[in-house]
RNA sequence: UCGGGGAUCGUCUAAUGGCAGGACGCAAGACUCUGACUCUUGCUAUCUAGGUUCGAAUCCUAGUCCCCGAACCA
């Protein structure tokens, strides 16, 4: 069931159902109600509801809701809806909360193993006796109490008998764990706090690292996803579910990456600064990244869908240009949103010539290539109001609109020519144009004269287009990253990211347009009809621009952050270098004498170099296998072997695991020729993986094609444009008909064929 | 006693020892009753240095840079 789309969660789930571990897929989406979403936990509602889509497995939502004080219902309410209107079906929506029975339940049996304590430590004494990253902790002087003890503690906890923060529940792993994560976690705290959910029942709630593997392994997730800021959770996780189990399905935690995007910011905290501070008009302000701002701002769920599948999923972090959102925001609407005439800062143009009769015009809700059907009647009555950006006094060579002496069309309508400025405010601008109106210009028709038509602008009749007020979003802030620089991230606000635009103007066959609708005013952007509109007061949102090459051309581009100034922190300092491995070798050397003399035999072996030591005696099992198979190899093969071919064959299984004999057989046959090193890097895969005997393994190999021409000029005479693009010069191809005779031939001898081949194609 | 991750076109991402590919972007051109859309062509990348190999983005070694971890948050 293997799907199409490549990513490194999508390969991990092929590996599962390939090797058995799993038949079903089964994902969860766990936020916390303490927020409304953003467009970063789209991409992970994307990934978690998609990757069961593709698999045709379950993908449940499930409110992480382990901390009383900090969540609510109205955020149960939007994040359910978020999900729904983004497009997902959750299999189950579920609650954390009504787990707690069954965590303290194992809370208990994991007191009742000795793997849990209860630690009356404060919170200072507790960070105190953690260590640091450096360091290794201290025990807790409660760490050995006994069961009983543990249990009664525990249960008093539950029952209420102590106040907040006077106790908590501890696994008992490692103190001196090199994962801090491991360091004897905290379970349970006490919390006399109301839960939207469960009430005032509990006493004690659990923390994330033991309640989330739980509702995993309750829920049988087999697939859980989380971003890479868990990394160093994975191990705590692990431990939970090993220590409580056995579950049906083992879920296992993989992380990735999460979304950071250009031009805003994704905390929490921030967001509820923005929001606080009346920067932004609350948490559905068009520009705002949460869901319900984008749906405000007119962003379909299609298009954010599209985006995030854009964007893929990896473990690299990475910052998302917001060019791409948008992309996808402008793909969608050019496909769904019917185009109308709107002018945003009106001219008033009189046409003379015109018959003052209101003619009605037949305009196509979309253009020819969107293929979709559908027109309206647009009147025109001589006189009509023009954009004041297409009108130039003194135009630019360039210019395809309105200027003395041009001639242009009005889109879906006349031609109009010989304009003269009838008047000026104040401040200069011109706001009434007289021009003459070319009959016989419709449907295409061009001036009869044979005056050039400069270009088409847009228009809406003067008697019965409809008042509107546009508000023009823009990006909130002035610079790609925000969050950089140290400074203040409101210093980079950009106040001109709302324009609220009064005297618009579009044409009468808006009236009816629904709140939510979604339209092109043609040469002007994508507008959605805003939830403020009421009954002859329309109010419309710029959902994005049209894409302009012009602005483009003359505009010059925000300049990337000038000085990416290193990010003086102060965690740097407290950060030093890890050891090396080089080091550590060293160090087991010197803890272990006979890896020492190990170290010092094996440096005096011919064609050994001092690297090649020091690598093969770094630890025990290295040092034993490639002694054992020098005995009868010459040093500097094994050597080769055991330190350039053997790590990849190996995987993840231990080097103690490959049997030195066998190993040793198959060099001989490296050595005396009888097996070709590409045939034996086959062999030695499978020597490691199934731990056969060599002897079986090479009888298995396949007698390597004893006239090697046949089967390459298959190849050739099979790609032939390769093979011509290769004489042209294309030598990288060389690789690719190695790689395609040596499928037809395994275990041939590469560099006979390599040459072969090379003669072959002169 | 520090540990865990990561680094491929300007950006995001693919290639699981065998053609460094796609998308966004940018540039030029075509088309056009939207300076839109569409189409064509082009642009640009394997962090560095060694090694193994017929062949390395991929395996080995050394180094560089970036991210995460010491909440009774998630």
């Amino acid at each position: 069931m293997a799907v199409e789309r490549n990513d490194f969660i999508r390969d991990i789930i092929d590996d599962d159902l390939a090797a058995g571990r799993h038949t079903t897929v089964a994902t969860r989406f766990p936020p916390e109600p303490n927020g409304y979403l953003h467009i970063g936990h789209a991409k992970a509602i994307c990934v978690d509801f998609g990757v069961a889509r593709d698999y045709q497995g379950t993908c449940n939502l499930r409110y992480d809701d382990t901390n009383p004080v900090k969540e609510d219902v109205e955020y149960v309410k939007s994040i359910e809806a978020d999900v729904r209107w983004l497009g997902f079906e959750p299999s189950a929506v579920l609650f954390s909360a009504d787990y707690f029975p069954k965590m303290y339940e194992l809370a208990e049996r994991l007191v009742t193993e000795g793997k849990a304590y209860v630690c009356d430590l404060t919170d200072e004494q507790i960070k105190e006796y953690r260590g640091t990253l450096s360091e290794p902790g201290r025990p807790s002087p409660f760490r050995d109490r006994s069961v009983e003890e543990n249990l009664d503690l525990l249960r008093r906890m539950q029952a209420g008998e102590f106040p907040d923060g006077a106790r908590v529940l501890r696994a008992k792993i490692d103190m001196a764990s090199a994962n801090m994560k491991m360091r004897d976690p905290l379970l349970y705290r006490i919390r006399h706090a109301h839960h939207h959910r469960s009430g005032d029942r509990w006493k004690i709630y659990p923390m994330y690292d033991y309640a989330h593997p739980l509702e995993d392994g309750i829920e049988g997730i087999t697939h859980s996803i989380c971003t890479l800021e868990f990394e160093n959770n994975r191990e705590l996780y692990d431990w939970v579910l090993d220590n409580t189990g056995p579950w049906a399905t083992r879920p296992h935690q993989y992380e990735m990456a999460r979304l950071v995007l250009d031009y805003t910011v994704m905390s929490k905290r921030k967001l509820l600064t923005l929001v606080q501070q009346k920067l932004v008009n609350g948490w559905d302000d068009p520009r705002m990244p949460t869901i319900a701002a984008m749906r405000r701002r007119g962003y379909s769920a299609a298009a954010i869908r599209a985006f995030c599948d854009m964007i893929g999923i990896a473990k690299a972090n990475s910052s998302v240009d917001i060019g791409k959102l948008e992309y996808c925001i402008r793909d969608d609407l050019n496909h769904t949103a019917p185009r109308v005439l709107g002018v945003l800062r009106p001219i008033e143009v009189e046409l003379v010539g015109w018959t003052g009769e209101t003619e009605m015009l037949e305009a196509p809700l979309f253009p020819p290539d969107v293929g979709k059907p559908g027109s309206r009647q647009v009147p025109f009555s001589g006189r009509v109001l023009i954009d004041r950006d297409d009108w130039r006094d003194d135009p630019p060579k360039d210019y395809q609109r309105l200027a003395p002496g041009r001639t242009v069309r009005l889109r879906y309508g006349y031609c109009i020519s010989g304009a003269e400025v009838v008047e000026r405010d104040p401040a200069g601008n011109v706001t009434r144009l007289r021009a003459k109106v070319d009959l016989d210009t419709t449907g295409g028709k061009n001036p009869a004269d044979g005056r050039k038509v400069s270009g088409v602008i847009h228009w809406v009749d003067a008697a019965s287009s409809l008042p509107v007020e546009v508000r023009l979003y823009d990006r909130l802030f002035k610079v790609p990253s925000p969050e950089e620089g140290g400074g203040d991230f409101l210093e980079h606000l950009d106040p001109s990211s709302l324009e609220i635009v009064t005297g618009a103007r579009v044409e009468a066959s808006l009236a009816t347009a629904e709140i939510g609708s979604r339209w092109q005013l043609e040469r002007v952007g994508y507008f959605i009809v805003d939830q403020d509109t009421k009954p002859g007061a329309i109010v419309m949102n710029r959902i994005i621009t049209l894409r302009d090459q012009r602005t483009v051309a003359t505009t010059a581009k925000t300049p990337a952050a000038p000085e990416t100034e290193r990010k003086i922190n102060a965690k740097a300092q407290t950060r030093p270098k890890g050891k090396s491995p080089a080091e550590y070798r060293a160090e087991a050397r010197a803890r272990d004498p006979e890896l020492a003399t190990a170290h010092t035999r094996l440096s005096a072996l011919p064609g050994i170099t001092a690297d090649h030591a020091d690598l093969l005696a770094g630890d025990r099992d290295t040092a034993a296998l490639f002694v054992a198979v020098a005995e009868t190899v010459a040093p500097e093969l094994a050597a080769k072997w055991i330190i350039n071919e053997l790590p990849r064959a190996l995987g993840d299984t231990p080097i103690g695991t490959v049997a030195a004999d066998q190993l040793a057989q198959l060099l001989r046959a490296v050595a005396d020729g009888s097996l070709n090193p590409s045939a034996a890097k086959g062999v030695l895969a499978e020597l490691v993986r199934t731990g056969k005997p060599f002897s079986e393994l090479r009888a298995a190999q396949t007698a390597p094609a004893l006239d090697l021409v046949p089967a390459i000029d298959a190849v050739i005479a099979a790609n032939p444009e390769k093979a011509a693009q290769y004489k042209a010069g294309k030598t990288g191809l060389l690789g690719f008909f190695v790689g395609q005779v040596m499928k037809s031939a395994p275990g041939a001898d590469a560099a006979a064929v390599n040459r072969a081949v090379r003669d072959r194609l002169g």
